[in-house]
DNA sequence: TTATTCACCGAACTTGTATTCAATATACAA
DNA sequence: TTGTATATTGAATACAAGTTCGGTGAATAA
């Protein structure tokens, strides 16, 4: 194996690692030192990867960040169907690629409070609840979404959402929701 | 003040500053030393009243623990009803008696990986999805619940709760749901 | 009035965990 | 082949946060 390779291979192993962690454990209660035991490396050769635990979060929420973008213009047209779509990825994956579940847990521990500062103001720069305010106010004038205050029904919405993947994160077993379900939060009967 | 009264003061005024931090920071997030900063008093002070962070925090779960006592036995004609009065009583308090919710989202957070093993043992004695997901089946039969996993769709249910429980907690300023939004989880159309 | 208990403080102590470092082995470039 | 860079380790260090403790003054019981 090149050195390339193995950089690169061993960062991945971290991060990971790192984020299963941090996303059941939370970050003050994940020891540098369980990652690396799981991993079977020494504390040591963590750090020389990354210079400190805050740094490692970080990079996490600057990876989450990423995964963010696009896909959000095409979603006026009618609106239920985009909350549908994402849900529908959502939920596909967190059976076969756990991380994706585990990220947006991530990103939502970021933005508590008691997180060190410089993580928290990064992850904040995602707003789910008030961009999809928008959306369902546009839902409302189309039909399709129920009457009431927009932004109770997005954070209605984008809080089981959230709700279900933490425990999901945790208690993986668990058999997860039918999209429809969630989406009837919002759907005008 | 009498010295008795002095000290159930200071314990009630201990117990919910530390349920307000430990909820909105987490347990290992939660400094005592902030506990004690907040509420203008010695660290020493709070180590008179509880012998330790953990036995602080177990209080808390136990506290939560005699909550959750009745109120599950009576019988409802219909699953559906009880879902609704369960979920109505919670939202309302939300907004006047913070703690309610706080005490809710405690309660998850004790049985997460990561707490003092006393601790999330305690507290997973409480299991609201599993006990739920029987009464779910029996509005299935009724025709009032709709169709599918039974405990899967208890799980939807309680995990949403959750999830807007927790999200409150940290953003009360945030529009609450209508008890309906949420109880369409589970209602048959 | 006096002795005792108890609320309270702040400084010292302890422990757990993040971080650093010196040393070694392995890959790679010259 | 030899020298340099880098992956890796385990032990040393630093520091933050939980916990202990001795002392002080106020309430209370005698």
């Amino acid at each position: 194996m090149t050195r390339k390779e193995q950089k690169e291979m061993r960062q991945k192993q971290i991060m990971f690692k790192a984020l299963e962690l941090f996303v059941t454990k939370g970050f003050a209660e994940t020891k540098i030192s369980d990652i690396a035991e799981e991993l079977g490396i020494s504390v040591g050769l963590l750090f020389h990867y990354y210079e400190s635990k805050e740094k490692l979060y970080l990079e996490l929420v600057k990876m989450g960040l990423e995964g963010t973008q696009g896909s959000e213009k095409t979603a006026f047209d009618d609106p239920i169907q985009y909350f549908e779509k994402i849900l529908n990825g959502l939920l596909g994956a967190a059976q076969d690629q756990p991380w994706v579940c585990m990220m947006f847990v991530l990103m939502a521990q970021a933005q508590r409070k008691g997180m060190p500062e410089e993580i928290r103001q990064l992850a904040l720069t995602v707003d789910q609840i008030h961009f999809s305010a928008a959306l369902v106010e546009q839902g409302q004038k189309l039909g399709s979404i129920r009457d009431g205050d927009p932004l109770a029904l997005s954070s209605a919405f984008w809080c089981s959402v959230q709700g279900i993947m933490e425990y999901h994160a945790a208690v993986p077993e668990m058999p997860l929701p039918k999209t429809e379900w969630i989406i009837d939060i919002l759907r005008k009967a």
